[in-house]
DNA sequence: GTAGGGTTAG
């Protein structure tokens, strides 16, 4: 076998820094290294190992320049890929070290960094390259350049892209537009794009996956039911967990359980899931007993598992549990605890009411504490407003961190109203007008015969707007009519004065109540997701209108169930 | 002829 075979060959296998180099080393001996074609793969090996300042360097002290584009393009890549470098890295590789002739291969590795460093800047820059070039309707670019609008969030120009592209029937051109919208909360048109898309052509994996994921945002149980059944006998690892976790955040974890129990290979995501499915629904003793059934059968469980364990516990008030259960994270696992790892075990702890202990955890932490896990101790803190001095010296510290953050606001002004405390409401109030603070809108979506609804907060665009006012009215009698009163003055503070009476019960979930009531019959269940950061307070009017209308209604906020049946609920947080 | 687009839990 003549050298050059050898060391193509070689070069081929290469796996390790330290091989590249003796291979180097034999293309010098023998002259190889003068040939561009040698260099260029020399070059591309080193980026593949990813050693890309390697690759450089090499592609430097080649005697000749490199006219095949290949070694650039296997830089930019490498920059891309390589754990310890940036995607920044691969732009400026690319505007320092102009390729000859750059093709087809060199622009969807840049314009994907160019998506993760949200420059709409350089992804503009590289559009008009593609346009010059005549490569923007090659297949390959023009989905990277479609993708990158999308999750950039520039949807006007990724719709206007979308209408003209010529590649229609790829699946690949609808999964980017589709999973842009998803990643910048607009699920529900992510869904209507799912339902043109299946006219054009075939959905394949990664659709189901990223339409999952549209689902769970907004609880389309009925969508996800329809998945399932799309999918009957090609249910693998990955489509099986994206279906268990969709199927928990829309509200069934009987359904997220029976797709667990049917699935012939598990893998630690699919566990993982599964034991945050279960704590999600308050299911904490059975979410622990199934973490220790992993254990048992050989899975491991890494940092997200722990998340979800620890999850259950703050979820059910197991405290002994969740400080046992830190320990053997620790020692038996040997898993570092991370911010969010502390960040659960204070929430743990503060719902509980061991504030004190909780502070100590902070202050003892190996990190300095971030707003997150001051967040995160204030927001537990509700459910023991008794310590108000202790509420008061933590929202001061996130107001001084984070000065502009809404939800510190909203919390200390819900915890002040849990106390009939009104003047410090108002002093919270004057100081979110002072500081120009404007509260997040929270949106809801219910789910009616496969169709979501969204509502925001005083919300009086749905076509059924008069008929839903109506409704709430009719809500607020029958309240009263079981003999409870309705505090309604929490909700009533949010709107400016003289507008108190149409401000009843505007709150978004309310609006969604309202609406299910009037298109589904009894006895189906009502299930609202909220996907907001803050809670609001419309439990008590959840609570009574389940009796009142002998419906189950089961609300999502966030990442936690709570489940009203006949005046009862079925969480135990907060309430 | 090598490589390139859409993707998975808190």
């Amino acid at each position: 076998m003549s050298e050059s075979i050898t060391i193509l060959h070689l070069l081929q296998s290469c796996s390790s820094l330290q091989s590249l180099h003796q291979i180097h080393a034999r293309m010098i001996k023998s002259q190889l290294d003068h040939s561009p074609s040698f260099a260029s793969k020399l070059v591309a090996t080193a980026a593949r190992l990813h050693a890309p300042t390697l690759a450089i360097s090499i592609l430097l002290r080649s005697p000749d320049p490199l006219p095949d584009p290949f070694a650039h393009n296997s830089i930019i890549n490498s920059f891309l890929h390589s754990p310890s470098s940036s995607p920044l890295l691969s732009l400026l590789f690319f505007s320092l070290f102009p390729i000859p002739s750059p093709n087809s291969h060199t622009f969807p590795p840049l314009l994907k960094a160019a998506a993760l460093s949200h420059s709409l800047h350089l992804g503009s820059a590289l559009h008009a390259s593609l346009l010059k070039l005549s490569l923007h309707s090659h297949l390959h670019c023009h989905t990277a350049l479609l993708s990158f609008y999308a999750s950039c969030g520039d949807s006007l120009s990724a719709r206007k892209l979308f209408d003209r592209s010529p590649h229609r029937n790829n699946v690949a051109v609808w999964n980017a537009i589709i999973s842009g919208f998803v990643k910048h909360g607009r699920s529900h048109d992510a869904l209507e794009f799912f339902r043109l898309l299946l006219l054009y052509t075939e959905p394949d994996e990664i659709t189901f996956i990223i339409v999952l994921a549209a689902c769970s945002h907004l609880g389309a149980l009925n969508v996800v039911r329809w998945i399932e059944n799309a999918l009957k006998g090609m249910i693998n690892v990955k489509i099986g967990t994206a279906l268990v976790d969709a199927f928990s955040k829309c509200g069934s974890v009987e359904d997220a359980r029976r797709v667990f129990d049917g699935m012939p290979e598990r893998n630690v995501m699919t566990w993982t899931v599964m034991i945050q499915g279960l704590a999600m629904f308050g299911y904490g003793e059975e979410a622990i007993a199934l973490f220790e059934e992993m254990v048992e059968v050989g899975v491991r469980p890494d940092d997200v598992t722990f998340i979800g364990v620890f999850y259950a516990c703050s979820h059910s008030g197991l405290v002994d549990e969740g400080r046992r259960m830190f320990d053997r994270m620790i020692k038996c696992f040997r898993i570092a605890p991370k911010m969010e790892h502390y960040g659960c075990l204070v929430d743990l702890l503060g719902r509980a009411g061991l504030l004190e202990e909780a502070l100590r955890l902070i202050e003892n932490m190996p990190f300095e504490p971030t707003p997150a896990i001051w967040g995160s101790l204030l927001s537990a803190c509700r459910k023991t407003p008794e310590n108000l001095q202790v509420i008061e010296y933590v929202a001061n510290r996130l107001m001084e961190i984070e000065p502009e953050n809404d939800a510190t606001y909203v919390l200390l002004s819900n915890i002040y109203a849990d106390n009939d405390q009104w003047d410090g409401v108002a002093r919270v109030r004057a100081l979110m007008k002072e500081r120009g603070i404007w509260k997040t809108p929270g949106c809801s979506s219910v789910e009616v015969d496969g169709t979501i609804h969204e509502f925001t907060v005083g919300d009086q665009s749905h076509p059924c707007a008069v008929e839903i006012n109506e409704m709430l009215e009719e809500i607020d009698c029958k309240v009263r009519d079981l003999g409870h009163v309705v505090d309604t003055t929490k909700v009533l503070l949010d709107i400016e004065e003289g507008e108190k009476k149409n401000a009843l019960m505007l709150h978004s979930e309310k609006l969604a109540l309202a609406f299910a009531l009037i298109a589904t019959a009894a006895p189906s269940s009502i299930r609202i997701m909220k996907n907001i950061r803050i809670c609001s307070d419309c439990h008590s009017v959840m609570k009574l209108a389940s009796k009142a209308y002998g419906r189950e209604i089961i609300v999502r906020d966030r990442n936690r169930f709570h489940k009203f049946t006949n005046g009862n609920c079925s969480c135990l947080d907060f309430w």
